[in-house]
Order: structure tokens, then sequence, then C-alpha cells
DNA sequence: AGGCATCATTGATCTCGATCAAAGACTTGG
DNA sequence: CCAAGTCTTTGATCGAGATCAATGATGCCT
């Protein structure tokens, strides 16, 4: 698929745009269509904000603090739109977590050549404030939740993201690792591990292999998420 | 001062926009100018979305998760503007840290009306990821760093915001309790106050009263703060 | 100015999740 | 289809910060 179909596609599925218009053609002169393979980190110029595009696949944006701490700050699948800081006191790197097709745009020239078209400032408005409130989100978690709230907030909140069959129970196809997870979740590996086994051993969830997971039962699991009645 | 006072000062400063156009009128018509005292809380709409403008004082983004437990999201100043998502998993409050003037505006209708005017668009553009990229950085915060460097690096996020004299070392006046510094970095008011009396120990910081806290060394809270180099 | 409720500090103990350690299960590549 | 490395699970111990408890400081309100 030639990289103008990636284009396209973003600009006419994300906000509605015909790319053959003057603010079309201006916002490819500055896409960056880059294939990026599992495990592999996209090429991003650290010392300016990015603005990501995920035509497909999924990715993690890592937070980097000293002492090789990392902390995943969200995860992204085909469709999303990340928004990235040039590093400062922290260093943030976006990596594929399945072999992935990227379009990358320096973000204040992208958004100064949409400021002359409204409908794309507003859906951006949209999605960063969707970002904005899972972040939010997850710092609540990371704050004030314990480990099997964590982890019961994670997999429901992958089950509105991700897609599967839904006949009360939910079928995902997790394509991040139990050490992502944790580095999601500030928690570690074992510990995941040992809340994955908790909600197995009550029936919840099963779990199949290294990705899949079955929602049995999504209201306990909201239960356990200390999620407001 | 009158109501009016608030709001054209809020069109000028946060968009550059003139309050007597259109779009001025029609976004004045969606504003309740209101008065919150110290510890009171914002009367928001808590089945919409939200934007508030902090005209005048301080406040803090509170999220609930059930149990009483209770994580400050943000901290807001005068000039700030905070964007309120509706209750759903999680409720959110507003709460002045002291007595403040607010501008409520139901955010839809004001996205809707500011979309002629892409000048204010883009200015909320620039806001929402300032406030994206301060919840990351409190993320990774909450999930990867210890209590000293959570300290040290609130009290930094702060001099940078609240100005005081700046002759190498920095003065201020915190508007919040220990105990919103704690439920601000997820630990409790008893360490933090453990932790600033290492800090007083090691001479980096002195505390003067409740809220009044200098920096005696920037450099020095940094290298505790766990920063990169 | 004084009285008093609230907030901050300090100490002792406990707990949840981290860390250390080892065995078992995928899955990927030859 | 098997081998080998990686990822996951489970167990034992440790430690940072929570919790419980008490004292001391601050600042508000009459």
């Amino acid at each position: 698929m030639p990289a103008s179909g990636s284009f396209d596609t973003f600009l006419r599925g994300t906000f509605g745009v015909e790319p053959g218009g003057t603010t079309g053609r201006g916002l490819r002169e500055l896409a960056a269509d880059i294939a990026v393979s599992r495990g592999s980190i996209a090429p991003l110029d650290h010392t300016h904000g990015t603005l990501v595009f995920v035509a497909d696949g999924s990715t993690k944006l890592v937070a980097h603090a000293s002492h090789d701490r990392e902390q995943i700050v969200a995860f992204h699948f085909g469709g999303d739109l990340v928004a990235i800081p040039p590093d400062s006191q922290h260093a943030f790197s976006l990596m594929a977590l399945r072999d992935s097709r990227l379009i990358i745009f320096p973000a204040r020239e992208f958004y100064d050549r949409a400021s002359v078209e409204p409908v794309i400032l507003r859906s951006l408005l949209g999605r960063f404030q969707t970002a904005l409130f899972r972040c939010r989100d997850k710092a609540l978690g990371l704050g004030r939740k314990n480990a099997q709230e964590r982890l019961a907030s994670f997999l429901l909140a992958m089950a509105e993201r991700i897609d599967g069959e839904e006949d009360g129970r939910r079928v995902l196809d997790l394509p991040m690792s139990r050490r992502d997870i944790g580095d999601s979740l500030g928690l570690t590996i074992e510990t995941i591990s040992r809340q994955f086994s908790e909600l197995r051993a009550a029936g919840l969830v099963e779990t199949s292999g290294r990705s899949c997971v079955i929602l049995n039962d999504l209201a306990a699991l909201a239960q356990r998420a200390g999620h407001l009645r």
C-alpha cells in the first residue's frame, strides 16, 4: 500500500477532511509515513513536540525517569492519535507492540496548518480531552488503588477499546505483555501474574496463551475495579 | 467588580479575543461567574462536561474512587483553564484552596461556539496539551517514584507555576495543605511530613508556618526528583 | 489577645507489593 | 517438529510507606 493510502485514511477517517484540498496537501507535506516492527521504537525528533497517528497496529508511550525506571503512560490502537512532548525532565518514547504503521508529524507545524480548518482543531481538541481524561483515571488508579483494582480497571478499559465478541462476556486479544501491563499500572510483573491468578480463581477471567484474556463477568470486575456504584 | 469584568479578562487574556464581537457575546451567554470560598466545591453540572476558567485564586481537581479514597488530579491557579468530565466510573469535584472566582461553561456548547474562532480552538488545544503532559508526568511519579522523589518533583513543579523572588533560591506560598499534597502524590500526610523533615535536615528546603516553603537549592532538589541529568 | 480546633510532626508497628529465586509454559526459528 | 530462549507463574523474604497513636505548632474567631 502506498504511503498516501495511510495518510488519506488518516485525514478522512480522523477529521472528515478530503486529502485533495489545500489543507490536506499542506499537511501531507509534513507527514512521515513509517512502518515500525514489533518491539521497535518510532523515530521521533525528541527536541520538538510530535504528533503521531497510529494508522494500524498498537503502541505504548513510555516515560523514562532516571535509574532505568519506565512508566507506560498510554497504550494506543489503530486510529488513535498520540501527542508526544519534547524531552525535558523526562524522556518519552513510542514503541510498537505489534507491527504498526505510523504517520509522524511535527506538532507545531501541524497545528499551524490545521488552524485554518476549524473542523480539524475541533476534532483534535476532543481527542486531547479524551486522552487527558484517560490519563486522570490512570493517575487515580496509580495513586489510590491496590493491585487487584488496578488490574480490574485495566482489563475493563481494554474491553472498551479493543473489540471482541460481546455475548455477556468478553474475549480480548491483548497486544501487550505482562511486563507492559505492570509498567502501565506501576506494579511488577510478578504482582500482575498473581492478580491474574486470583481473578482466575474467582472465575472472573480466563486466560489462554499469553495474549488471550476472557472476561466472564464485567459487572463483578467493575466491583473489583474500585468504581463508583 | 462586575461579573463582566472576569469574563472580559478571561476572553482577552486567555484567547486574545475582544469580548464585544459576536463570538465574545455568544460565549458570555454561556458563562456563569461564581465566587467560591476556601474549602467550598464549585457548583458543577455532573451530568455534562464542564469547562472552568480560574479567574482568580487556586483550586484542586479531585477524583473520587469508592471507599472515600480521593486523588487530587491537578492544581490550578489564576488564569488556568480546567476541563472536567461528566461523572462515570469516577466522580470529579473542583474545590477552592483559597477564595476564588470561577467562570463556568458547559464544555460542549463552549467548543461549538468557539469553533468559528480558530484562535480560540488553537489556544484551547495548547492548554489541553499542557494539561495532558503534566498529567503524564504525574502518572510517571505516581507509578515509579518514591516518596522523596515525588515531593521534590512536586515542589519544583510548584516553583514553576507560582511566582516568588528568584535570587538563586525560591520562596513559595503554597495554597494547599499537607493533606492536599499527599492526596496529589498518592501518599499519606505523615509521609509528606517525614519527607519535608528529611529535606529540611538536608538543608534543601526551609518551612515557615503551614504554607511558606523556601527552596534553597533547586539543582539539588532536581537531583532528588528523579529527573534525567 | 486568648482559646481552641485544626494541622503538622514524630514514633512504633503492620502490610502490601517489591525483590529474590526457581520451575513451568508459550512460541518462534531453525 | 523440536529446541531454546523468553515469558509467565508460584513461593519465600524484605522493605517503603501505611496505619495507629500521641504530642506540638499554627492560625482562626470571638
